[in-house]
DNA sequence: CCGACTTTGTGCATGCGTTCACAAGCGGTA
DNA sequence: TACCGCTTGTGAACGCATGCACAAAGTCGG
């Protein structure tokens, strides 16, 4: 076990058991529209709106209603029959279940056009996730500030990321670095990766890493390019129910 | 089993009908292993392996061994029993099948620091996406190349992405714009749309969203630290399934 | 030519996630 | 207080995706 994180002591919000339970059993999908939720509830909030349904939020979210009424029933019932959620409680019961109410210290590993812009996105999207150390290879660049954080050399990944309790490693390197900063950044003791590069992680089990791949979503929208394009050249009827939209016509 | 070709060789890579029956149903999942795969065989062909059996392919995919076959046969069978899979073979059926024989413009919009790093990523990872148009609203980038690309201004959108035959609208923008940019986009005929802004898009029917949501992203990794941390914290409870889980009253 | 070995392709069962539909519960109203 | 309308929470059915296990089909050595 890599958990021996000096701190035991959850000086922020600990879960009740009840919250314990049920945060194994949210399937991860649901976890992943938890986030887009609280986004809607934050501009709810901060547009005044006290209460909302579940039929407003879903629709704000993109989702299906009952889907939504499920996804919140995983972290347990907050709402109110007949009249719906109260936004303030929703959002910090979301906010505690999806542990953003510690502040998650992130490393940037790579700075090159990606990692620049990540480290000057200063603080990530949806504040909560101070960036607090960017590395690289090129001597070139260390000491100098990006988006206000000095850059270290990569090889001082291990020291510097255990020094300031990084939790969160993003890797934006090209691809023939990852797995070795992926290595680095696991025996440093980072538990959750953010993935750029086009590389499949090797990582031990009590590790996370989520990817984020811009050739294959590329290559998605060629797919479906594809077969639009194929559907469209081959209609030997009406085509399906697509009339009503004339978009291609400029207003 | 010659490969027959038909009579008419065309620019644009017609697929059989047997193909298009299977391009109807792939699954989404699929699909984007598909990709995956993609470039695992790619590499290979470089390293001049020829052959690959679908143990090895999985393993460098990180994925199972079956899946990896049965998303295969979705695209048709072309491994020989007892052998494996023709590495050329498959690469350039599985090219056909994504749609990347035909090249796939591509618009990127909002030029700030994501946009710049994608400008800049030069016909995207995985060639065949040649970024040929960029936007903003700001006055002073227009004119301005970025990435050998120069940036027009945002109320262009419909024009040029028509006259270009952008094919792929990549929205980098803030959120508030993201959806009136995404309406331009749509209006000037661009059916596929990659969209980085945090923000719910709408759509008609015959558009195909794609989204790359950082904060979503940090945030589920930011939900696995907060479990982690907690199952860390304590790991004598007892998981004994059933009778737990009751209605707890609150404190 | 045959038999043993290897690897593909796939039927089937299992599990997860989504959707529907409705009872339960709450506020408002007379 | 009793009723009414509205919204939540969830049981149950459905559909999709995953993984197993095995027959089919090919190669290779003798």
């Amino acid at each position: 076990m890599a958990s021996q994180r000096g701190e035991g002591e959850t000086t922020t919000t600990p879960l009740e058991p009840a919250d314990r339970e049920r945060a194994r059993a949210i399937p991860e999908a649901a976890v992943a529209r938890l986030a887009v939720y609280l986004r809607a509830l934050s501009g709810m909030a901060d547009q005044g709106v006290t209460a909302v349904s579940s039929e407003e939020l879903s629709q704000a979210a993109g989702v299906n209603a009952a889907k939504l009424r499920k996804d919140l029933s995983y972290i347990g019932s907050y709402g109110t029959r007949g009249v719906g959620y109260d936004v303030e409680v929703l959002v910090s019961h979301i906010e505690r279940i999806l542990g953003l109410t510690r502040n998650h210290s992130v490393a940037v590993v790579g700075i090159g056009n990606l990692g620049h812009a990540l480290a000057n996105y200063g603080g990530f999207p949806g504040r909560g996730f101070p960036v607090t150390a960017l590395f690289d290879v090129d001597a070139d660049l260390v000491g100098i500030p990006v988006g206000g954080i000095p850059v270290n050399h990569i090889d001082e990944i291990t020291s510097v990321c255990m020094e300031r309790e990084v939790s969160i490693g993003v890797i934006a390197t090209p691809p023939p670095a990852a797995q070795s900063v992926c290595d680095r950044l696991v025996s440093a003791g980072v538990q959750c990766i953010l993935n750029f590069a086009p590389v499949v992680l090797q990582v031990p089990d009590n590790v996370e890493v989520r990817k984020v791949d811009l050739a294959v979503e590329m290559q998605i929208l060629s797919f479906h390019v594809a077969r639009r394009a194929d559907e469209a050249a081959n209609v030997s009827v009406g085509n399906n129910g697509l009339g009503v939209d004339g978009m291609v016509i400029r207003p």
